[in-house]
RNA sequence: GGGCCGUUAACUCAGUCGGUAGAGUAUCUGCCUUUUAAGCAGAGAGUCGCUGGUUCGAGCCCAGCACGGCCCA
């Protein structure tokens, strides 16, 4: 029995012995979570400082207060060194009985890797020459209850890192600069389309009717309303209706939602710049989007040409253009005989693997070839030229070939970037690509698009001849970043609740 | 949906032939006022993902399940 009341009082868990030394400083009145500490300098500005005129600082200098994490500690008996880390940096502190007095020094001493404190004090250089803040003053700011993770392997477990992201960020530098880089190039993206007289609309998440793509939308219902709503697959028919509107020039960079599988390229809610420009056409896209991709590849990585994945990738110059089916002619190998035959078509999917179902018109069996055999091995930037109208329901038709349309995809390290097109204005071909994306949703095609009468109506007031184009953001973040996973751009992806902890 | 791999201390990882659960870091105690993954001496720390099976005996073998990673569809 007296055993098993030593076993049940026994802390001998890490986070059980750091609760007890939480409560014991708590007991001793120690203020644990403060909320009065002033930051005058982060630790960038102080080694700004330094590097800007050493010889005005020293230990007899003006004093720096700054904040941070501890992030390692190295105690000596009277004095000890911290490293201690802001959102601008790292920088080591000497921590001084005799400076910080006895009381002070009785604190720090129970103190841990991972709280975050406040110090004040000049800086010194160490005999190592490592510029250091000599604490004058020392104060806890917040005391950490769990450990970090070991300071030298880090955290490297992924799930750990996706379920809790803060600890993947603490630890781990390269993650987050990825995160630092994708909101550089979201920057870079809205001050190229502001430069161009854009402007930055939001428009609806939630829809009555999921349009602007071909997707499997998450549904929602609103109880007021006392109806069904979606989650938006894409915002294009409603960033189309405010160029009807008259604002010639809109973008938004914002989350859509498509109810389909996750894995390294796809997460059920990801981010889309969109943006349309009246009287320009896909050809003009294909100029704008070089250039917008060459200017941010320069302002986030300081050059036009990029490494991915063990790939060299050149933005700079213009682009290679093809069309769909020249692509499967001199890229897929596709014997050119074949294109124009649907039954050899069929028996090359059938060859190749490719699932082609009864809804599929011969416009979808070419693009599905063409994801398999030529989309892979579409490494530089290309522009794909010549899609069929019954697989771009929203797109102007060719004036040369009426069966194409004014449209391109881009395509970089084998997946696709943007789409974009000159958009389709003519009301009553609306309707009618919509009336047989009905036919084709109802043959068993379940990403065929709606309906949607009251876009068909906004038409009928005349949308100027416009281009539209999607880019996805987060597939570019991974090129800028060379992240292999859709995950390592994403602040927190999406996982199944976890079985276990 | 399928295949392969993984899940052991707070973290990173070992664990042989099925026979008492290991290391480093972190933590705790002691010493230490210029360290750099500090050092020295000592100590504590485990639902081996979960459930079942085989076995005298399972971290290890078998089955199912959960979660994750990579690949394929």
């Amino acid at each position: 029995m007296g055993y098993r009341v030593m076993d049940m009082n026994k802390k001998s868990d890490v986070i059980e012995k750091r609760r007890d030394k939480l409560e014991a400083l708590r007991e001793k009145g120690v203020q644990l979570f403060p909320n009065d500490f002033k930051v005058s300098h982060t630790v960038k500005d102080i080694k700004d400082t330094i590097d800007g005129s050493p010889e005005t600082i020293g230990v007899d200098g003006a004093p720096f207060s700054a904040a941070g994490r501890m992030m390692a500690i190295n105690r000596f008996g009277k004095s000890s060194f911290i490293r201690f880390r802001d959102r601008t940096g790292l920088l080591q502190a000497y921590i001084r009985k005799d400076k910080i007095g006895e009381d002070g020094y009785a604190l720090f001493k129970q103190l841990d890797i991972g709280d975050l404190v406040g110090l004040r004090g000049p800086v010194f250089q160490t005999k190592t020459g490592e510029w250091t803040l000599l604490a004058d003053e020392f104060k806890l700011l917040c005391k950490a209850v769990r450990p970090l993770p070991e300071k030298f392997h880090g955290l490297k477990d992924p799930e750990k890192r996706y379920r809790q992201r803060y600890l993947d960020l603490i630890m781990n530098q390269d993650v987050r600069d990825i995160f630092i880089k994708r909101s550089r190039i979201i920057q870079a993206i809205r001050d190229f389309l502001l430069d161009r007289d854009y402007l930055e609309v939001e428009t609806p998440m939630m829809q009555p009717i999921p349009g602007g793509a071909e997707a499997a939308p998450f549904k929602t219902f609103h109880k007021a309303l006392g109806m069904d709503l979606f989650l938006r697959i894409a915002p294009e028919l409603y960033l189309k209706r405010l160029v009807i509107g008259g604002f010639e020039r809109v973008f938004e960079i914002n989350r859509n939602f498509r109810n389909e599988g996750v894995s390294t390229q796809h997460n059920p809610e990801f981010t889309m710049l969109e943006f349309y420009e009246a009287y320009a056409t896909y050809r003009d896209l294909m100029q704008i989007t070089q250039e917008m991709f060459q200017e941010v590849a320069i302002a986030v990585t300081g050059s036009s040409s990029i490494h991915y994945q063990g790939q060299s990738i050149d933005f700079s110059g213009n682009w290679r253009q093809i069309s769909l089916l020249d692509s499967l002619q001199e890229i897929g190998g596709v014997d050119t005989g074949i294109l124009y035959n649907r039954g050899a078509l069929l028996e090359l999917a059938s060859l190749k693997g490719i699932e082609i179902t009864k809804a599929d018109r011969i416009g979808k069996v070419i693009t599905k070839l063409f994801d398999v055999l030529v989309e892979p091995k579409l490494i530089q930037p290309t522009f794909i030229t010549g899609y069929p109208v019954e697989v771009s329901p929203l797109s102007k038709r060719s004036d040369t070939d009426k069966a194409l349309t004014e449209r391109f995809e881009l395509f970089i390290a084998g997946r696709e970037i943007a789409n974009g097109f000159s958009e389709l204005n003519d009301p009553c071909d609306q309707k009618e690509r919509f009336l047989q994306q009905v036919a084709d949703r109802e043959a068993g095609d379940p990403e065929a698009h709606f309906m949607d009468q009251d876009y068909v109506e906004a038409l009928e007031y005349g949308l100027p001849p416009t281009a539209g184009e999607g880019i996805g953001i987060d597939r570019l973040v991974m090129l800028l970043t060379d992240a292999a996973s859709i995950r390592e751009v994403i602040l927190f992806p999406h996982m199944k609740p976890s079985g276990k902890k």
